[in-house]
DNA sequence: AAAACATTTGGCGAACTGCCCAAAAAACCA
DNA sequence: TGGTTTTTTGGGCAGTTCGCCAAATGTTTT
């Protein structure tokens, strides 16, 4: 694995390491239909706002997300868009992942906290 | 944020997460090629087996790769080379983003280690 | 200038990650 | 069976992440 490849993989990881959080995918989404403040987006969380900011400030470290200060508020939007299209993809792993797990856990015996037939 | 949203969420992070390491990508482009087994790989990579090895098996349990015993060996691959079909678009960030940076950098001082325009 | 509002930053504890080494498992060969 | 190969598992250490709280910063209003 030469320099160059590497840089580029650090790259690419450092980008997924940002998104791969529940909140920060919520934020993304929110953001892809339309711009909004930190007050805002901590409200719809639910979380406390420090927290959101700094979620907002992994997305911005990373390129994902703009600010724009305007007032006293800061408005936050998402760079690309396109960014969002890859969970097409992301979703048919989830899907056949599960299914597999369901498998899985229909092969156990109950005794190992197997789930019975009738509960699927 | 409802219970089901949350779930989804959720689900869409731990892909992430699972992808969002330069070892696990390098895995991931080099399976797309073709199926690997573990030690060929740790050649590749040049890391402990035993990284490796814990490496593919966060990937296997987000359901990225797919393994499959033969002998003494296990041969991963992976399940939906879909996945990295999304990189055109991470790229476009890492672009845009790193441009981004560098303007900044532009714009500081010396004294704070930015850079010298001769030197972009 | 003081009060009110929006945001960021620092600090702390709990939990998680990633790496290496050593040991255990599993399959094969002689 | 004993020895070799391949892979997984467990332990320990250093470093990171995430959430909340408290405090600091910046902006607007009175």
């Amino acid at each position: 694995m030469n320099k160059k490849r590497l840089a580029l993989l650090e790259a690419r990881a450092r980008i997924l390491k940002a998104m791969a959080h529940p909140t920060r995918l919520f934020i993304m989404e929110t953001l892809s239909q339309r711009e909004a403040c930190v007050c805002k987006l901590s409200e719809m969380i639910g979380a406390d706002i420090s927290t959101v900011s700094k979620h907002l400030t992994v997305l911005k470290n990373a390129g994902i997300v703009l600010d724009e200060k305007r007032g006293s508020q800061v408005f936050y939007n998402l760079r690309c868009p396109c960014i969002l299209d890859f969970f097409d993809c992301v979703e048919t792993v989830i899907k056949t992942a599960t299914e597999a797990q369901i498998k899985l856990a229909r092969a156990l015996p109950a005794s190992c906290g197997g789930f019975k037939k009738s509960r699927l």
